[in-house]
Formats: structure tokens, C-alpha cells, sequence
DNA sequence: TGTACATCAGTGAACGCGCGTTCACTGATGTAC
DNA sequence: TGTACATCAGTGAACGCGCGTTCACTGATGTAC
């Protein structure tokens, strides 16, 4: 808001068309999935000719790089918010759920099936640690009274990539990775549609796994 | 094998292209994702032209259809088999792992991203469920020696739509639900190369994951 | 304030591609008498 | 065993489509003097 001033009308036309042209993006792959996703079809949507698209991104791929960035980047936001609010696991976990049934496509962007040939750069991966390093110290910062297991000895040194070089102890970092596989189950086969037909509450079924992670004598 | 010989030389033939298409199919989803799959790529790769295809399925669509199903076919005869000989949750899950591992794409073509639009015919779902009930059927055979939670109340009298009717009890349901939900937490983001760069083995992570989910205090 | 110039958003035509699918047809394989 | 017919796998041409992307160009917006 501060630098809305220096900029000049045309940076800001410029800016609000990559906008738009990015909602639309995120309309189709809601609608039809990202592999879906068409420049031309975004341009028509938007009343313009397919190149036009090109002043705003150099190709469908630099599009497609850019609304992973800004799925990344949003998950890390909101993960981030959470975690110095409350600082609580908990708190994270329902900040995870809710970000993720708003826009399942954009969660399945980030977490999903991968396309074989595709690797995200390395400002994306960076990301990706962050929204780890968070949820790492979210986890370290829970009391430590669990019973030591036969993977800590694996753990060991392990995870000093994602919290700063910092070293982190193998039942925070247990924990942090259970927390991760475990949620990450119930969501993506929830959004995936797997619990319909079965009278299931997905939500009591995540609360429930939650309970198991955050309880004091979990695992 | 029997019913070989009342096959005419015709049918074999068919059967034998058919498998040919399909095992190109495979190769295609393996190499590009199930989005990529191409009909006319696949007449090519076989020597053939297009339209010949047409003689041996309806059409694209058909051909996916039952791609997906081969593929839960399959997942079904390996968990049954595994199920059949050990009946432990144990081999249920190295079968799972195994499966999983020797054809990622296949694993996300049964537990990966939906497509939005697509909805699987009845006989698929019936298949998934035999999958659900060779889980339950392993998990009511374990000690039921978990305490009860919360969760217990919303599971009573469900699933029994899977289990041929019959009434489960909640903790064999509880227990085969996190062993879905987690087992494949854990798979997916390893088949995604979600642990590449951290230094981690997915297989101890899996290990892990598994013990506190058949230990006997587990939970 | 007005003029000359530069910047740049957007257009329309075009290229080449591959797709799924249909259709009329050829030619080989199997069947019936 | 031989002939007449039916079945059916596969071809080649064609249709219509949408895609990403390039290019030369128009016309409006901003900038410099």
C-alpha cells in the first residue's frame, strides 16, 4: 500500500491484469484440473485475443510455475499466521484444513500428483521448508515427554535444512512429520471425494487423528 | 487356462491386442501422467493407425475407465492375497507399500487428484470397498485392546456397508481408517518426491508410522 | 500548452501440431454347405 | 476338399477442434522538450 504511489498507472493496469488473468487461472484448474489449464481460454474469458496473454507471462509454463509460487507462498502465509498467534499445533492443523477445503485444486497444486517431468525452482522449495520450519517450531515447542523410538536414531541431525541450521531433537521432528503424513492422509482423501458414500465425517475423523498427534501421551 | 481352448484363435487375438493397448497405456501414464494419455500415440507406438483402436475399445474414455479399474483390481488382489496368507495388518501394509511403489502413477490413478468432473462407475466402487472390507476384516482380527475415544460414538454402526453387513466394532474400524489415512499419507508425499532433499528414508518414516499404528498401545 | 517521439497493450492472421472420432473401404480370416 | 459367403481387423482420408506460440502491425498512453 505504502508503494502504490510510486507506481505508475501503467504498472498498476499491469498488475491488476496479471491478477485477473492468475483468478482466471485458478477458475479453470477448480473447474477442470491443472493439466486443463489454456491461455486462449483465459483470453476469451477475459473478452481479449490469446496473445495477449503474452505481455503478462512468458508462456503457459511460467503461468503454471507461477500460481504453484503463489499457492506455496499463500499455505506458508497462513501456516505462519497461525503459528505465531497461537503457536499451537492444534491451531495449525485447523489452519491447514481450512485452507485447504477452500480451493482443493490449489491444495492438491502443492501437495497432489505430481507430473513426471516437472521440478519446481528452487525459490519454491525454499517455500516449501519454510511452511516445514514452521510446523517444526510449532512441534518443538510442545513438551518432549515422548517415549523414544527406534526411527529417532534415523531422526538424529536430520532436519537442520528446514529450521535454519538450527539443531532440532528427533521428537520434535517425529512429530512434525507424523503431523504432516497423518493430515495430509485425511485431507487429500477427503478432497479427493474417498469418504463420500461411506457416512463418514471427514471433519471427527481429522479432529480425531489430530487428537492422537497433540494428546500428551501420543504415539 | 481352462477356458482357453474354447477361445477361437479370433478372441485370443482380440485379448491379446487389447492387453497390448493397455500395457502402452501404462507406459504412457507412466511417462507423462494420465492427463497425456493419447490414443492416436498409442496406435503409433504399436505400429498402426489410428482408428484401429476403435475396434478394441469406445473410445478414450473407456479405455481410462478401464485402466482405473485394472488398477483397483489389482490393488484388491494383492491386499487379499496378503490378507489371505498372513492376515496381519502388517503384510497389509508392505503389500500396500510394495504396490504403491512399483508403479506410482498406477497408486495415483486410485488415490491421487480427482479429476472434477469424472465420477467412477459403480463396479470401481464396489471394488474400493473390497479393499476397505480385506482391511477390516485384518483389523478386527487385532487385540481390541485400544481405549475408547470420542471419535467411537459417530463410528458406531457405520461400515457396514463394507463388510458385507455385518456390524464392526468401532475400534477395528478407528484402527483400519488411520491405518488408510496415515499409510497412505506417508506413500503419497514419497511417491510425490515430497522427502527428496531432506535426507530422509520414506521407508523408516513408513516403518514408523506402522509400528504405532500395530503396537499394542497403539494410538 | 503544444508538439515529437517512445513506450507498450492488444489485434488478427498465420503456423504447425496433435487430438478424438467418423466413414467408406480393402483384404484377410473364419464358417457353412 | 472346394466353393460362397460372412465376419471383422486395419487403413487412409477427412472433419473439426483447440492448443501454444510468432509476427507484423495499430492505436492509445505516457514522456521529453
Amino acid at each position: 500500500m505504502a508503494d502504490r504511489d510510486t507506481k505508475s498507472p501503467r504498472e498498476r493496469y499491469r498488475a491488476q491484469v496479471r491478477t485477473e488473468i492468475k483468478q482466471r487461472a485458478w477458475e479453470q484448474i477448480a473447474t477442470a484440473g491443472a493439466s486443463a489449464l489454456s491461455l486462449n481460454a483465459i483470453a476469451k474469458q477475459m473478452g481479449m485475443s490469446g496473445p495477449a496473454l503474452y505481455r503478462y507471462f512468458g508462456g503457459r509454463d511460467e503461468l503454471i510455475t507461477e500460481l504453484v509460487r503463489d499457492a506455496y507462498r499463500s499455505l506458508a502465509d497462513t501456516f505462519r499466521a497461525a503459528g505465531e498467534a497461537g503457536a499451537d499445533v492444534t491451531a495449525l492443523a485447523h489452519a491447514l484444513r481450512g485452507w485447504a477445503l477452500s480451493d482443493p485444486q490449489r491444495y492438491f497444486l502443492v501437495y497432489g500428483t505430481p507430473v513426471p517431468g516437472y521440478h519446481a525452482p528452487d525459490d519454491i522449495t525454499a517455500i516449501a521448508s519454510e511452511i516445514m520450519a514452521t510446523l517444526l517450531d510449532a512441534c518443538a515447542r510442545l513438551p518432549s515427554d515422548l517415549p523414544a523410538t527406534a526411527f529417532d536414531a534415523h531422526l538424529e541431525g536430520r532436519g537442520a535444512d528446514w529450521a535454519d541450521g538450527r539443531s532440532v531433537p528427533p521428537a520434535a521432528l517425529r512429530r512434525a512429520l507424523s503431523f504432516w503424513t497423518r493430515l495430509h492422509g485425511v485431507l487429500s482423501l477427503e478432497l479427493a471425494g474417498h469418504f463420500t458414500g461411506m457416512g463418514l465425517d471427514p471433519a471427527l475423523l481429522f479432529a480425531a487423528e489430530l487428537d492422537a498427534l497433540a494428546g500428551p501421551s501420543a504415539d
